[in-house]
DNA sequence: TCGGTGCATTTTGCATACAAAGGGTGCGTC
DNA sequence: GACGCACCCTTTGTATGCAAAATGCACCGA
């Protein structure tokens, strides 16, 4: 009964761990697509046998974060701008039948819940947080899902959800901040009308945010090998450096 | 260079024949839903270690076939209604998008193969072989989705298709017959039409389907014990017995 | 310099083991 | 007869080991 709330707070396993440190190291551009994850060195770095590895790349494969090949081992996924334009494409297409079933349905709860999430997400973009920010942003468009009465739409958007966080973190490297949470504000407005302008209204969202990815930062090296300390902040570094996590000075 | 076309036909790996194995224990309904399935006793069955067991309940639970609850292992999902309804419904947002966008636009190579898939699923089901009717109408949606050339849209059927699979299985016990093969010929000629021809007809084609399943069939057992025959064909029977499968008088 | 061969590295699949956690059951008590 | 507690069973998480397969690379010969 401790786990009713708990939930994610108690001690994760060893496997979360390691894919919580990959993803991590995936948004705040530690690891460069593209670069080969080797089991064993994996293993050293986290300080954890093989069999924790392997569950968290078959985890990570599973969300597309990595890539498994054969008899190759995995390597971090490099994005290409056919997977973005797919990736958009299908998310509008469920989350605008999504929008267009909850416009002007939203219950008080769930309307202060979109409020609230908002607003954290333009705290975060303000404080500079992105990874924060992207992960809030990535909660509301789930929580949608969620209220669409439909599981199965929630299920293909927690597959969707990672791809997108990552390509978010991957192609705007620095230079372009999060600038989408005040776009959120205009979701909920829309979303207080009806479903056709909820339903035009996301795809418009999605739309801008898709732009505002792609264009430039083609792929980055093919195959490059993992440097010696992109997870050495679980082996020698108490404090894990902020290496291009906060500070990067994000104002919108 | 003899993986270049083999892809399934050498030896299946230990995991993929435990999984393959529940799967048609479910298809061939040797197992019950709300059956649990216990681990020792698998691997005793399938003659594997309980490693391997893991491994496959963990595809299967990936496919929603069996649920894991925590600490009280895995049992064969209980389909309900809402269930029903919703992969129906996630179906039609996707597979009408995809009737919409192919309808018209089917290449000759695309267009004679679905008539193949149409056709061999019409053989199977006047042959009376079940499974093998749904195994094949399934791949002809998934198809469709993969020509959609938006390989999310594969992937979520994928993950769909399972599922569907399971409840057609589980609904329809006996009684009645897969009758949608003919359907799938009007499918055929919509795609020959419109977009929108294309859509109508596929949204047809699917509350078809979803109305042949539901009502009655309420669940059944909740927590049935393993038979101790039910994976027995891997372990003692070479021939398994035609239990259900074949011989059900299917005509359509 | 080019092509083929063989070795070393790595991954994969599988088995086994074991401690910890949690649920279920049965027993004892009231 | 009902309630509560303790024990047992099963699952879970993790580690380790090992053989087989495949890759990639280096070396060697032409």
């Amino acid at each position: 009964m401790k786990a009713a709330m708990a939930h994610e707070v108690a001690e994760p396993t060893a496997t979360e761990r390691v894919y919580a440190g990959v993803y991590a190291a995936i948004l705040e551009q530690r690891v460069v697509p593209g670069m080969r994850l080797r089991e064993d060195e994996m293993a050293a770095s986290f300080e954890v046998s093989r069999t924790v590895i392997r569950q968290a790349l078959q985890r990570l494969a599973q969300d597309r974060l990595v890539e498994l090949q054969h008899n190759r081992g995995a390597q971090i996924v490099v994005p290409t701008r056919e997977l973005v334009a797919q990736v958009f494409d299908a998310r509008r297409v469920i989350e605008c039948e999504v929008a267009r079933r909850l416009g002007g349905r939203l219950a008080p709860a769930q309307r202060s819940e979109m409020h609230t999430l908002v607003l954290q997400e333009a705290a975060a973009t303000l404080a500079g947080d992105r990874p924060l920010a992207i992960g809030l942003s990535g909660r509301l468009h789930r929580a949608l899902a969620l209220w669409s009465d439909n599981r199965i739409f929630v299920r293909v958007m927690d597959e969707l959800l990672p791809t997108t966080t990552m390509l978010m973190a991957m192609y705007t490297s620095g230079q372009r901040p999060a600038c989408v949470a005040h776009r959120h504000i205009e979701l909920l407005d829309a979303f207080d009308r009806s479903g056709p302008a909820a339903a035009a209204e996301m795809k418009r969202h999605l739309n801008e945010i898709e732009r505002s990815l792609s264009p430039q930062a083609a792929e980055s090296a093919k195959a490059l090998a993992l440097p010696r300390d992109a997870f050495a902040p679980y082996k020698d570094r108490p404090p894990p450096p902020s290496r291009g996590k906060a500070g990067m000075g994000v104002r919108c």
